[in-house]
DNA sequence: ATGCTGACGTCGC
DNA sequence: CGCGACGCCAGCA
């Protein structure tokens, strides 16, 4: 974490973070925020998601929700409810703008991938 | 160049 | 137990 590159590992780290969930599985951006090391930093994770859409490698963001489970993102998709749309396509249950059994479709990366 | 905001999360009161 | 403020990094005015 000391490491000047860090910053730039940053938005990699999440957009490789984030291509590496499992289809049918979610994370958050304080999980993924956490498994860079900085636990404070969950809103530049976000802010990589928007990057990520800039990407032209396809970067699955809306299996990214924030700690609660809700698709706080979901405003910032092309449509109104392509957020919610993706992941019921994936056999993920959305209700309200919130992902059911989202504990249990939890992916962590730090646990995952049992740094 | 400086300041504010923003797809969150944690700590403090 | 409930509400408020701060911290982080990057983009945009």
């Amino acid at each position: 974490m000391k490491d000047p590159r860090w910053k730039e590992d940053f938005f990699e780290k999440v957009f490789a973070v984030v291509r590496l969930i499992p289809e049918g599985r979610v994370t958050s951006y304080g999980a993924i925020a956490k498994y860079l090391g900085t636990g404070s930093s969950a809103r530049t994770v976000g802010w990589a998601m928007n990057a990520a859409h800039h990407q032209q490698e396809y970067v699955p963001a809306h299996r990214v929700v924030n700690r609660l489970g809700l698709l706080t993102g979901k405003a910032h998709f092309p449509g109104p409810d392509a957020m919610q749309e993706a992941l019921e396509a994936e056999g993920i249950k959305v209700s309200e703008d919130q992902v059911i059994e989202f504990e249990k479709l939890f992916w962590d990366p730090a646990v995952e991938l049992a740094l």
